[in-house]
DNA sequence: CATAATGCAGACAGGTCTGTCTGAAGGAGT
DNA sequence: ACTCCTTCAGACAGACCTGTCTGCATTATG
């Protein structure tokens, strides 16, 4: 079990998986019924069941991967570059490029923390989530030498949110522009560099 | 119809919007059903649809009131100071105070805009409140003396979604301070000026 | 070949939601 | 006293949701 099948259909897992994040991050956790997710997964309502346990732990594992991606994504970009103040920026411009998606619906964490009650396991992979952004701004922060990293690690995940949620009600596309200019300047206030844009 | 009832009971329109209000911030647009809301507001549910016609439009006049009470808060935060740049840091100072209220549970409508789809009644009020909000921080930002006012305001809009978010998902009581030393950096960039707060 | 595992299809139950409708009670103005 | 209007109380329909269950087909393995 659990071969590699290179052309072979996916499994029933991973079709659930695919068909989750789209349905969910487009149109919303709440929205979505399971069987809508069934559907267009073309599988069994009952392996959905077998598989997941539930719809809630499918919401889980829909956050999970899209953790994990995210994660992918922002490392690749930290690494294309050499100095920590241009990584910190590569973060927001690898963010720009998720708004021009056409498929683009904000941070699915901050959706579905908001349709979510709290607590519960959408809680928990939200928390994963953000605790990760905040150490990543965080550590980057302290390699570029500012004098109070947790204080600029949390100012960037301000720009970070605010960015995302701008992008997502506001149709603005300027707002990328907007957010590295800004985390351009409070990198410059909390490092007392001079160095600009 | 309409006389002024100093002490008499409230109409069923103020009693529903106030129901409203409790729980649908609390909880949620799409968690809370029209039973739980009448029930709250001890009141038919033939009035409800009398009154307002159907769930979105009390959902729509539920964040007019919002709009109006968020208006009202700052209007007066602002109105407290005399300097322009003073004014942008009230409008932070007053969000964060209502970080510290106990049923603070972030901007109704970033959430309620989450919890709808695009379109729709949400949608206009949740422009119509973020339309003000970035007039406000804009014409400060002018006021200010700032080379770029719309840039200015953006990025101080940024870092206001950034704090709520922060503040309703972390639980991070220093989010308010940070957010302001944020905003005092920012007017400092964009307005030249050596102010510290 | 036989057997076990996996997946598909769909019925079904129990609950909740929105919205409509009926019928009656209470208060204000004429 | 009479009438209009608002309001309350609740039944009802139609739709949707989650989760469980019963069969049947396919496939891999002993």
């Amino acid at each position: 079990m659990a071969s590699v099948q290179s052309t072979a259909k996916p499994s029933a897992r991973e079709r659930l998986l695919a068909a989750a994040n789209e349905l969910f991050y487009a149109e919303g956790v709440q929205s979505v019924g399971i069987d809508r997710v069934i559907e267009h997964a073309g599988v069994a309502k009952a392996s959905l069941y077998n598989t997941f346990g539930g719809k809630e732990q499918l919401v889980r594992a829909y956050l999970d991967a899209r953790h994990a991606g995210t994660v992918d994504r922002l490392t690749r970009a930290v690494a294309e570059h050499d100095t920590p103040r241009e990584q910190m920026l590569a973060v927001f411009e690898a963010q720009g490029r998720q708004f021009d998606r056409p498929d683009f619906r904000g941070c699915a964490f901050i959706r579905a923390g908001a349709e979510a009650g709290s607590g519960g396991l959408v809680q928990e992979a939200a928390d994963a989530f953000r605790g990760w952004m905040r150490e990543l701004f965080t550590r980057l922060a302290a390699e570029a030498g500012a004098a109070d990293p947790d204080a600029l690690g949390q100012q960037l995940q301000l720009l970070y949110d605010g960015a995302g949620i701008s992008a997502l009600m506001d149709h603005d596309s300027t707002v990328a522009a907007t957010s590295r200019a800004a985390a351009t300047a409070l990198i410059a206030a909390a490092t007392g560099a001079s160095a600009e844009a």
